[in-house]
DNA sequence: AGTACGCAGGCTGTATGCAAAATCAAGTAA
DNA sequence: TTACTTGATTTTGCATACAGCCTGCGTACT
């Protein structure tokens, strides 16, 4: 049986308010789903057409996307997805290390029972996502778990930065995770309960520790996947490497 | 003898281009120089008229300050400035303490000799102001100090939390060294002094605990400052605490 | 053939117009 | 006096208009 309106005036179109929001919430979701790959140009009156709006939402989307990191903008010039530069890689697991660490060590000293039960129901919904082999939905929960941790630890800097790697991680799991055809690694959900347990029992050296790994794992299993040759076993004739 | 206008046409305006990115860096620093104190209603028509132009860069700028936190925004309302909340400061120095670490760390095992270079200039900067007693520029060149050593790092998400840290410090220090009537603290100097040292001997350890006591002790300035009583030795008649 | 100039088109940056929403003031009823 | 309603005003959010910059192509010139 459908679930009456209460809520809201059922067919009040939201005429103001929520026209930037609703274009910054697509766009940021079709980045990080690589929907708009790296690069891609995105002019504003294009934009302004497929959400049929004018021209100002859409500025206003593209300039919060850009203090994010997920929007580059030269001047006078259309602005384009930002690139992830494998370069910088290195860089940024140290950071995702430093931040997973340091969140989940707060979250095991900080915790109330209240932030435990909406981290163990982050969990749950990651593990249902886990269940279905939907790698996109997978990224998403996952980062909401750790997430939910972070804001256990009651530190909102630590929170934004981690969830800005999170974000950008996306773009990077995204091709990780589609190499595997949706079929997940299992010891994700083990390390998520080892996790809980470190923090529901306020142990914050484990809880740092178990972090650290779960990062270092997360990093070595990408590597692993930059390090595939799928063309190794080709035999190209004369040439003899 | 005036040097002769090579870069640019004598008397073109930047009549395009630049607005936006004016009134952005002009709010900032009225910001973070408390010149536009924590919860000053920013509304967009006066802004666009004190920088001559119209609403529409004011926005963007508004946008981007607000996206950096400096600048809260209710729907429908009236921008203010961003008030520093005194019950997050010990998340506050919490991060602050960290980023410095991990940021004086990386420099001293990652720094070239041209990141030295320039660190020792900030240095030379930060030196000449405080020689002349100016708290403000004092604030501005410590903090260029740190992001050139942050920056030696080579890792742009710490370097980037790191600046928003010492930029969200720096309405907090403002407070903190107006109250000493622009004489400053010496031992600031030596302490840079000893980091610049461990950073070049590239002696990580060293530079890390270094930095963490100077953290440690801006943190104590400012609580000192804080438990100032400057009425404690008033007599109030008949009260007796 | 290759290069320089020019012009047209598209796109961005800024200005302006318009309507919804919020705030404020006055007035009225309890 | 206090609380509520209503109308005027201010201000935001979005739409639209305009002007300069960049790009690409065509044409003329070397």
């Amino acid at each position: 049986m459908p679930r009456k309106q209460v809520t809201d005036q059922p067919d009040r179109k939201p005429s103001r308010g929520g026209g930037a929001l609703r274009i910054y919430e697509g766009l940021r979701h079709d980045i990080l789903t690589m929907a708009l790959p790296p690069g891609e140009l995105l002019d504003e009156v294009t934009i302004a057409s497929r959400y049929a709006v004018s021209r100002s939402p859409v500025r206003e989307a593209l300039i919060r996307l850009t203090a994010e990191g997920l929007v580059k903008t030269l001047p006078n010039k259309s602005a384009m997805v930002a690139s992830l530069n494998i370069e910088e890689f290195p860089a940024y697991l140290d950071a995702l290390d430093l931040m997973q660490r340091v969140t989940t060590r707060l979250a095991a000293s900080l915790r109330s029972e209240e932030d435990l039960v909406r981290i163990k129901c982050e969990q749950a919904a990651f593990e249902r996502t886990l269940a279905k082999h939907d790698a996109l939905a997978m990224i998403e929960t996952n980062r909401n778990f750790h997430i939910a941790v972070s804001e256990a630890g009651k530190n909102r800097h630590f929170t934004m930065l981690y969830a800005r790697l999170l974000d950008e991680g996306r773009r990077m799991l995204r091709l990780y995770f589609f190499s595997l055809d949706d079929s997940l690694p299992p010891e994700l959900e083990s390390e998520h309960r080892k996790i809980i347990d470190a923090i529901e029992a306020q142990d914050a050296d484990l809880a740092e520790r178990l972090a650290h790994e779960h990062a270092m794992q997360v990093g070595e299993r990408f590597l692993a996947y930059l390090g595939t040759r799928r063309t190794a076993e080709v035999k190209l004739g004369a040439q003899e490497l």
